[in-house]
DNA sequence: TTTAACGTTTGAAAAATATCAAACGCAGGA
DNA sequence: TCCTGCGTTTGATATTTTTCAAACGTTAAA
């Protein structure tokens, strides 16, 4: 095996295992692992035979990536039949956005449930109700750090690619 | 249904559900609301009864829960038999610390392979090298506020309880 | 010391998820 | 226009994960 080839390989595995720890499909990894490795766009059977695995799944895990903006489909020139995808050039930033919304849920959760303790007004909820509200502090300060390493992120990428 | 018995019951459902939008079990965000709600320590087979569950389930989510320092045991007076359970009162500072292994992970990912990438020395490797590194320069940023984040917390929290 | 209640472990069953092969519809090229 | 190759959809299959019930070991109480 060459060089490239364990490398790939390694990408390949260690993504895989990565979006499995975020929860999502590890073959989403594989993919996005092929195509970072990849100099140039990749058509879907280029990826359904690097992967070894048949077009369905491909074809669907291809298209939540795409919703999720990870990844893009390409024009290539002499080639109007074949769909040729590449990685986002923003790929970390969107993949951090889409935690973001997580995050933003988990807020909206506690906002909505200290609402509904706070109407009842029971003395048996006061305890889940400092909870809620300790949670909802939490978590918007959490909203503003990240909202932080968004802007300051965006500035060292410029200095980065210019 | 009571009030009580519907905020709790909303409550279960929606950590479900966040949790399994993390990668995490079902299962662990409904004892976790369980615990969130309840005002009083509660033993596995409190836990059991309100979930609906087998006692097997619950001890090992439980067991798992502990490892990530969400939940922990508490010695109850006048009974020796039981074992109870609280949420850590950090619970979410803990969760936060969880997830931020995973970054720490994606890190680890991008150094590695950049160094295999270089050692290689291979033209056909240089976007993936670029990619490895803008990867590592991403996530390293992001533990940066990660932990910005946690030290603003941690003063904030002590505002809160004193 | 014996008993009974508790938490854990385990093997089987059920449910959820991932995967495949084949059928299908659509559009580009003949 | 008619093929042919492409991506998608679909129903069946395989794999993984979750759940349960029962067996087990341990320990507090009698």
């Amino acid at each position: 095996m060459t060089t490239e080839e364990r490398i790939k390989k390694e990408l390949i595995q260690r993504f895989g295992d990565a979006y499995k720890a975020f929860g999502l499909s590890k073959l989403m990894g594989h993919i996005i692992a092929l195509l970072l490795f990849s100099p140039e766009p990749l058509s879907l059977d280029e990826i359904t035979k690097q992967l070894g695995r048949s077009k369905g799944p491909i074809s669907q895990i291809v298209r939540r990536l795409r919703d999720k903006h990870l990844i893009r489909k390409v024009w290539m020139p002499g080639n109007n039949r074949k769909d040729f995808y590449e990685v986002e050039p923003e790929i970390f930033e969107h993949a951090f956005r889409n935690n973001l919304e997580l995050i933003k849920n988990n807020t909206r959760i506690a906002k909505q449930l200290k609402e509904k303790v706070k109407t009842a007004k029971k003395d048996s909820l006061h305890s889940v109700d400092l909870r809620m509200e300790e949670m909802e502090k939490f978590y918007l300060l959490m909203e503003i750090h990240y909202n932080n390493f968004l802007t300051e992120w965006s500035k060292e990428r410029k200095k980065l690619y210019k």
